[in-house]
DNA sequence: ATTAAAATATGACAAAAATCATATTTAGGA
DNA sequence: TCCTAAATATGATTTTTGTCATATTTTAAT
């Protein structure tokens, strides 16, 4: 359903969501914790920072971190042009609520509302269900 | 959330499920209308032949069909061995229901459900829905 | 028996996704 | 101002997945 990459980046934002409070964390203490390669998850936060998704700044004591404005986002746009999260189970192009494919009730409706989750919920409320211990990150 | 090789592998199945009723289908027959290329069709038919999902036989007025046994199966031998059927959502090793991660109660409900329906359904109930027009199969 | 039509086996090739490497730019602190 | 610590940009490499090609084997029909 996510590529790896998205995942990945999921997986760094909320990170950044618990570690950061306007403090700046860089790359080496962002890849360790969540166990991703460094120069591979430095290649997508750069690119998360060039979308406007996470913030950054360069230099001694620079690093990532979330602007307030960016913990107002939703994690939608982390993974924004992920079309296989829209495309029908089977890929089939003509599928639809009219004509489903057989495995197509199966998973339209919690796509749906997965979909609406990741749109409606801002980055701060997922890291506020993570301090209150409501789900947890075991990376 | 399934392989390009497993989506083609389950239409090839539902279409000879459609059309072989114990006639044989040569793969030419077959790739054309679900769209797939030839040779990689008749790679997965071969594979899913040896491990019995379904049957062929070689030499003149041979193809692939599914015996009567084969009908009683469940889809859910073609995507066999897909860990991405079962992961968490953020492919999260530790994640459970005890200590779900943040994504995870959006998507496991339905997951376990469409698991269920693979397991469960055979080839010939999906394909008894197809042909009462409840479910279609535009590919 | 011979022929032709099919699957089968095997592996080469291509494309996409993931990973790694490195030179460049920026900014803080001495 | 100069040094150093960070992100940035770019692209090379590797791995995985998907695709294609072809020689071999089997079997039905003549």
């Amino acid at each position: 359903m996510l590529s790896k990459s998205s995942k990945y980046a999921i997986k760094a934002v909320l990170f950044l969501a618990l570690h950061s409070d306007e403090k700046k964390v860089k790359v080496k203490d962002i890849s360790e914790p969540i166990n991703v390669p460094q120069a591979y998850i430095a290649k997508l936060l750069q690119e998360l920072s060039r979308n406007k998704i996470i913030s950054s700044s360069r230099g001694p004591k620079g690093g990532f971190y979330l602007s307030k404005a960016d913990l107002g986002n939703s994690l939608i746009n982390i993974i924004d042009g992920e079309k296989r999260l829209h495309a029908c189970v089977l890929s089939l192009e003509k599928c639809n609520l009219e004509k489903p494919c057989p495995l197509h009730e199966l998973v339209y409706p919690i796509k749906t509302k997965f979909i609406k989750a990741l749109q409606d919920k801002t980055i701060k409320e997922f890291s506020t269900l993570i301090k209150q211990g409501k789900v947890f990150l075991p990376f």
